[in-house]
DNA sequence: TGGTGGTTCTGGATCGATCAAGAACAGTGC
DNA sequence: GCACTGTTCTTGATCGATCCAGAACCACCA
């Protein structure tokens, strides 16, 4: 950490084999590549190395010249706290971590980035490559990857031209989640949305905010919504949209009581996630409304938690951990992956879209209109 | 990802400051010394570089040429996802991310210590110093970092000379968990306990093992329960213990049946963690045995699930965000100091030691003994 | 005029390894 | 004896930055 001012020059590859009387070489192969040389001569260099207290090269200066760093980056919207709070997220993480194992990559996570505006975040981190998971268009920090050149696969968000993609197919989950219910006779509906914006707001959505949004799940999810029950003659205005700015148990009882306690309540909520479903039951539960008696309620997700509520969630189910491992994966196999330089800007990996298939999941939270 | 053969090598400072016809010293300062030269001269070198699509200094290049990494290393025994699922792991790596991004520092996660034998998890990884966390003995990537001479302070195990431990007071702990329960009568008791070696093993512990064990925690929780059942009259031959191989609710409830099914059943039960007592909790339900009627059960750490539980959990509070954070402060406050240099609400106890004092929670799952 | 001090910028050494090319030597087949 | 193939080891260049010492210039003042 601190260098002293008068550091004796630490003990180095060079060093070694000044005292063995071999070369630089040799002793850099004695321990990165065996078969390069005779067996003796190894076992005595390790043995030197281990006698001089020398614990092998210096990984910083094999990077630089290997130009490989060992580590994968994942860049988090929101603070490393928040995101281990959030099952989404962990799960995503575990995905990654399964690939990071398998190739034996360090995982470096720099969380923040919708918040953080300092390039250093970016600029001074070594990896071979970053993982960016559910950001706003217009982050700095990602353009600062984009900029730099360094490999990137983005997970969910923002779907960037030419940039590596890793998601599921929102739009049609949502109109899962949406013809359920009006396959359920539901016909007084409301959404609770994931933001719309990274800027913090909770209420209702108008539509002038919607049209500006930069997270694209909410609203690709939402387009799926309105397909859904535009099929069923119900027009965006009929379906009022309750925004929380984050995806958490809290905001969704907000949303909840927001739109069961309005002058006609509704019947059926579609929730963004499952979190903000679980919610929503939580604002039910307070206010005596049964479910799905009285109300049905459809998450997206389905989190470990969706199967074990009170009554446990109708949700449409995404394959979260298998989309941080193949983005991973993805980031690691690429083909041609290397950075493009010296031309203008950017032109990261390959114009690669993957989006794994949802399924509707139906359980105990749904149920048939009782009346119009 | 993969080097080109025919790379047409990247662009880089040098590049630049001969484009513009300045020294590379110029450049560099311009990106990260701004006051060593002229405004105008700056903003034409950045004007330049952005021209150019230079994105800013090469980070492993700086890194060699200054010594420092801009990351901390987090050495985790178990892989990944199970540090995600366990809620004591979550909050220490909430505390030490706190410390991460006041700093502005990546965090760098290298998972399942106790498994993986390869050096290079911990040669090829570049960060300014370690966290380890609880790890048992003789762990051969916590003796690389030692042999690397890189910095490192190990949170709660194990306890080696000369190296800086960040803990609580474990026995003392176990020791007010243990004197409640005798306060209240009981004097059939359980210990559940959390792994003495790192062996899988999961069963009755027998002394052999318990003497023999390579995990610090267990042995300083063990050593605290006794010490107050021995006031109590209670020989360490009266108390069976139950070795779960890992911290969780499954194994916990195991442990819990098979105390509660024996010839004599206890009335109160220690178990060494919370996920631990909740599955006890759970084998409670199912063999319908009322807690705390008829049973007391007193955890360790309270984690945020000890005080929902059904009955909320008695348990011994340790604060496991803040250790988290303390250590990493430490790590970049005084590599070379004591813990006790760091003082503020603290409770030093030996040199390299730093232990947080731990308080008893009573909560409902602890009564008074029915009758003995 | 010359000395002093302060900016601003430069050149070359350096961080600690890996890599490509080739030298030295032994063994093999003809 | 000669060319050929391998194995084992060495030399010098290189990765891409930062740092140190000093040069050049300007201003100020005695």
């Amino acid at each position: 950490m601190n260098q002293q001012s008068k550091a004796p020059r630490r003990f180095t590859l060079r060093d070694l084999a000044e005292s063995l009387g071999v070369s630089k070489t040799t002793v850099s192969n004695a321990f990165s590549r065996p078969d390069q040389l005779s067996p003796e001569l190894r076992e005595r260099v390790l043995e030197a190395a281990r006698a001089a207290g020398y614990a092998g090269p210096n990984p910083v200066a094999r990077m630089l010249r290997t130009g490989r760093a060992g580590a994968l980056g994942l860049i988090l919207p929101e603070s490393l706290p928040f995101a281990l709070d959030d099952p989404t997220t962990s799960e995503l993480i575990r995905g990654i971590a399964d690939a990071c194992e398998e190739r034996r990559l360090g995982l470096l996570i720099v969380p923040g980035a919708i918040r953080v505006r300092d390039p250093r975040a970016i600029t001074d981190v070594a990896v071979d490559g970053f993982i960016a998971y559910s950001l706003p268009w217009n982050t700095p920090v990602l353009e600062q990857v984009l900029v730099r050149g360094v490999p990137i696969v983005v997970v969910d968000e923002p779907r960037l031209p030419g940039v590596a993609t890793v998601s599921v197919d929102d739009p049609g989950g949502a109109r899962l989640a949406a013809r359920h219910l009006v396959e359920l006779g539901h016909r007084r509906l409301g959404i609770v949305a994931v933001p719309f914006k990274p800027d913090g707001y909770t209420g209702r959505g108008d539509e002038a905010r919607i049209a500006s949004a930069t997270f694209d799940v909410a609203t690709r999810r939402l387009t799926g919504y309105r397909a859904a029950l535009a099929e069923a003659g119900l027009g965006s205005d009929a379906v009022s949209v309750y925004e929380c700015a984050h995806s958490d148990e809290e905001l969704g009882r907000q949303a909840g009581r927001d739109l069961l306690e309005q002058a006609a309540p509704v019947t059926a909520i579609l929730a963004m996630s499952d979190r903000l479903a679980l919610g929503v039951l939580a604002a039910a539960r307070e206010l005596h409304v049964d479910v799905p008696g009285d109300l049905s309620v459809v998450g997206f997700d389905d989190i470990a938690g969706a199967a074990r509520s009170q009554p446990s969630l109708t949700t449409v189910r995404q394959p979260l951990r298998l989309k941080g491992y193949a983005a991973a994966r993805f980031l690691l196999d690429a083909p041609g992956a290397t950075p493009r330089d010296l031309g203008a800007g950017t032109v990261p990996v390959g114009g690669y879209e993957l989006d794994f298939p949802v399924e509707l999941v139906t359980r105990r939270s749904t149920a048939a209109a009782s009346r119009t």
